[in-house]
DNA sequence: AAGAAGCGCAACCGCATTAAA
DNA sequence: GTTTAATGCGGTTGCGCTTCT
C-alpha cells in the first residue's frame, strides 16, 4: 500500500516535510541508508514526541521513514535523544571510562549507563580513537599488562591531578565567596542510578542542571549507600562540608583531604586538551610520581603485588585515590 | 596549492537475547 | 515447546574533516 494512503487511513496526515522525505526516499529504493537528513530527523523527533519510542519497525513505517527500525532506534539513541551529551569527554568521564573498562572490558552499554548522556557508541569511539591511539604510541598492545600499568599508574593519576588542579583554580577564581579546597570522594555504587559526576564550585565544565541532577543522585538517589566491591566507583569533588555530610550518609567513601600539588595544570575546564601520555611505556612508568604503599610513600612504581588481584580486577579508582594520598 | 594520511564520528552489520504469537 | 519478530549489543566500515608533506 502507498505510504501516504496508509498513513491517511491511520488518521495521520503527512506533513509537507514527510511527503518530501517519502518522495525522496522512493527514488532511492525501498529503504534509505547512509546519513540522516534534517527532514528525517524532524520526522523521527516529531513522531516520538507524539507517540513515544519503542516498536521501532512500526514506528519507522508510521512516521513515514524509509528506514529500518534498527536505524531509527540507533539514530534516536545516539543522536536525537534530548538528554544526549555531545562533545568533549571530561577528565572525570575519562577516569570513569578507564576504571569501568578495567572491570568490564568492552561492555560499552554497561559502561555508558554510568555516564549519563553518553552513548555506548560514543564511549566505544572514544576508546578506539583515544585509548588505543595511546597504546599504539607507546608501542604496546592495549590489552597488555604494560599498557594497563601505564593507565593505572600514570594516566589515571594524571587525570586525578588535572581534576584536582581544575577544581583548585576554579575555586581560586571565585573570589566572592571563600571556598575551602575541594576534596575528592569515591563511593562504591551498585546501580547506574548512582552514576558518577563531578560536582563542585567550578563553572562551565558541565551543564548546571546536570551537576545538580548528579548531586541529587549522590545524596538521595537510588543505590546510595549500597556497596559492592565489584561495582564501579563514584567520583565527586565537593566542598569539605558537603563531603562531610556525604560521609555521614555512607561508610563507603575514600577521601583525599588535600588537593594535588600538581598546580602547573592551567586548564580549569576539566577537559583534557592535550595528551597526558607521551614517550614509551617504560619511560612513563619510570617517571611515575611518588606513590604511597602500605609502608608509606616511596619513589617510583608501587609494589604491584600489594595491589590485589590484577587479573580479576586490574585497578580501581579506589586504588588510584589511595596512591595519590601522600 | 594539491594530494596523502590520519582522525573522529555516524551508521551499518551480524549475532545474541528476549518477547510475542 | 517452537517459531518468528523485535530489540540490544559489540564490532566494523565509510565518509568528511583536518593536518601533514
Amino acid at each position: 500500500m502507498d505510504l501516504e494512503m496508509e498513513m491517511e487511513m491511520m488518521g495521520m496526515p503527512m506533513s509537507p516535510a514527510m511527503s518530501a522525505a517519502a518522495v525522496a526516499s522512493e527514488d532511492e529504493g525501498d529503504l534509505r541508508r547512509g546519513p540522516w537528513t534534517v527532514e528525517e530527523d524532524a520526522l523521527l523527533v516529531d513522531y516520538i514526541a507524539t507517540h513515544g519510542e519503542g516498536r521501532w519497525n512500526s514506528l519507522a513505517r508510521c512516521a513515514g521513514l524509509r528506514r529500518t527500525g534498527k536505524s531509527c532506534r540507533l539514530r534516536w539513541l545516539n543522536y536525537l535523544r534530548p538528554d544526549v551529551r555531545r562533545g568533549n569527554i571530561t577528565a572525570e568521564e575519562q577516569l570513569l571510562i578507564l576504571d569501568l573498562h578495567s572491570r568490564w572490558g568492552n561492555r560499552w552499554s554497561k559502561i555508558a549507563q554510568y555516564l549519563p548522556g553518553r552513548t555506548d557508541n560514543e564511549i566505544k569511539n572514544y576508546w578506539r580513537t583515544r585509548v588505543q591511539k595511546h597504546a599504539k604510541q607507546l608501542r604496546c598492545d592495549v590489552n597488555s599488562k604494560q599498557f594497563r600499568d601505564v593507565v593505572r599508574h600514570v594516566w589515571m593519576p594524571r587525570l586525578v591531578e588535572r581534576i584536582q588542579a581544575a577544581d583548585s583554580s576554579a575555586a581560586a577564581e571565585s573570589d566572592d565567596v571563600p571556598v575551602a579546597p575541594p576534596v575528592m570522594v569515591t563511593r562504591s555504587m551498585s546501580s547506574p542510578a548512582g552514576a558518577m559526576y563531578h560536582h563542585g564550585q567550578r563553572s562551565g565544565a558541565a551543564p548546571a542542571a546536570g551537576a545538580q541532577f548528579y548531586h541529587r543522585r549522590l545524596h538521595g538517589g537510588a543505590g546510595a549507600g549500597e556497596t559492592s566491591c565489584s561495582e564501579p566507583s563514584q567520583v565527586v569533588t565537593m566542598s569539605p562540608d558537603d563531603a562531610s555530610s556525604a560521609l555521614q550518609s555512607s561508610s563507603s567513601h575514600l577521601f583525599i583531604a588535600s588537593p594535588s600539588s600538581a598546580g602547573t595544570v592551567a586548564a580549569a575546564s576539566g577537559v583534557i586538551d592535550g595528551d597526558v601520555l607521551s614517550g614509551s611505556w617504560s619511560e612513563l612508568l619510570a617517571t611515575t610520581t611518588t606513590v604511597t604503599g602500605r609502608d608509606g610513600p616511596t619513589a617510583g612504581l608501587p609494589d604491584f603485588d600489594e595491589l590485589g588481584d590484577l587479573e580479576d580486577n586490574l585497578w580501581s579508582l579506589e586504588d588510584i585515590w589511595l596512591h595519590q594520598q601522600c
